[in-house]
RNA sequence: UCAGAUGGCUGGAUGACCGCUGCCACCAACGGAGAAAUCCGGUGGGAGAGGAAAGUCCGGGCUCCACAGGAUCAGGAUGCCGGGUAACGCCCGGCGGGGGUGACCCCAGGGAAAGUGCCGCAGAAAACAAACCGCCCAUACGCCCCACGGGACGUAUGCUGGUAAGGGUGAAAAGGUGCGGUAAGAGCGCACCGCCAGGCUGGUAACAGGCUGGGCAUGGUAAACCCCAUCCGGAGCAAGACCAUGUAGGGACACAUGCCGCGUGCGGCUGGUGCGAUCCUGCACUGAUGUCCGGGUAGGUCGCUUGAGGCGGCUGGCAACAGCCCGCACUAGAUGAAUGGUCAUCACCCUCUGCGUCAUGCAGGCGGGACACAGAACCCGGCUUACAGGCCAUCUGACAGC
RNA sequence: GCGGCGUUUGUGUAGUGGUAAGACCUUAGCCUUCCAAGCUAAAGACGCGGGUUCGAUUCCCGCACGCCGCU
């Protein structure tokens, strides 16, 4: 889709799982990690535990509206954003869903914003990219 | 009017804002790449889930296994008859059997006198028949009656006494019912029904009807093995093809490596390999098999959507369906996977309030509602399963009226 | 999307056309001062719906659920 890049394969799933930030809410769950790039990036999963093929797509279109509604206009640059439906996600009212994300979108940042400023003081000074990338997101 | 049967159709509507994926056109204007064609972005137009898209249960197309023919065996599927179809395990029509008052519905519905196996418990006996309780007969004994001829009852015996009516068991007991017959009985005899064999008539056939003959032999189970007939190669679009990238269109070891010709790596013969197995014939290839090591895994494009296609009409056919030209509209192609998100109004359903009726209702509400089942993934023909509500046609039964 | 396999007490397994067996677990009793172990007894299952058969957990058909694989 233009303007948005999505995550193309399975690994970037992966790799934001296992950076281990996600916020929860009752509409859905969100993670986040860094991912060296000078672009930021949306995945969406919906599993055969909420339905079947009608309900999960329905739930990851939701997702979409809904991330291009409250998460495209604040998106960080060098962010991986991974959507992950729940039961609720096709059922919740969509004014609910909407404060849900923006909430959760909030609480990611600042966790991110902590991560990188604690890695700072550490010896390992990985975070380069990502610390630049917060900045140019900004704007 | 009520209760049903069968077949078919439909599967929310309108508007506003914000979006997605192909296709077509434009690029006059704006941004980027390029010498340019052009490409990306952009602008405009039009298109964009189903009757089951589902389950993946059958049949095909298509692609690869290089391909083809024959024989035998193995394995699988189907199974009344006729027709339809590209084909089918599907569909249509008929036959036979079963169910229902009826419309109508259901049936894997070939073969058990080719063979093998099985038929638990119960029962005497479960398949070359046999004989538990009985019934009948003969002899002996006991006891009773007597009109002195004999008779009733009981017990025992019968070198295999006769019998299969009745009882009882079972899902099933060796044709059924009735009359005659007999010591008692029995297809022992007869009538009807059933069964078997052979003609006859009708029908393409399954089969039906009737005639003649035979006293009756042949229990059930093949969705047990099996026999008969017919059909069937395997894998599947993650098939497969091309392009790009890459230390490479891979490498090492073991086993095997025959003969001839010459130009010394090619040709021929043999051998080997090749669609479940074996064999034969043609054909293709020149290695095949096993073990170990290495490379790639976020590639791109094509396949990829117009087809045994749909709707209407005419002709043939009872129908499934076929033919014809004629007419019509045309017809999703995604790939972390588009075809939507939100809101409003109406329709629909539920619920509540009021009114009314034998009953179905009518009017209303800041009321509630994942608004039925369900989402294309190469494409068709079927089957099966899921499905709120609504509509149409034909037919059946009951009641009432004319 | 495509291909294959399987469902038996609470758990993991046998089994076969006629009675579903045994192990662990659970409950009760005995034993012991008490617990464990041991002994005795009991309870508890053929995924669902049809069909074939006298009779189906088994054979056949259709569903539901679960598992595995794919260059």
């Amino acid at each position: 889709m233009p303007g948005v890049t999505s995550i193309p394969s399975r690994a970037g799933f992966l790799r934001a799982r296992n950076y281990g930030l996600k916020a929860v809410s009752r509409g859905l769950v969100m993670q986040a990690a860094p991912n060296h790039l000078a672009d930021w990036r949306v995945g969406f999963t919906a599993s055969k535990k909420i339905g079947n093929a009608v309900t999960r797509n329905r739930a990851r279109r939701r997702l979409r509206a809904v991330m291009r509604e409250s998460l495209q206009p604040v998106a960080r640059l060098g962010l991986d954003y991974v959507m992950i439906a729940r039961y609720d996600t096709a059922r919740r009212e969509w004014q609910h869903l909407v404060d849900d994300v923006e909430k959760m979108v909030g609480y990611l940042h600042r966790q991110i914003d902590h991560r990188i400023d604690h890695q700072l003081d550490s010896p390992h000074g990985e975070s380069q990219s990502a610390r630049s990338a917060r900045k140019g997101g900004q704007a």
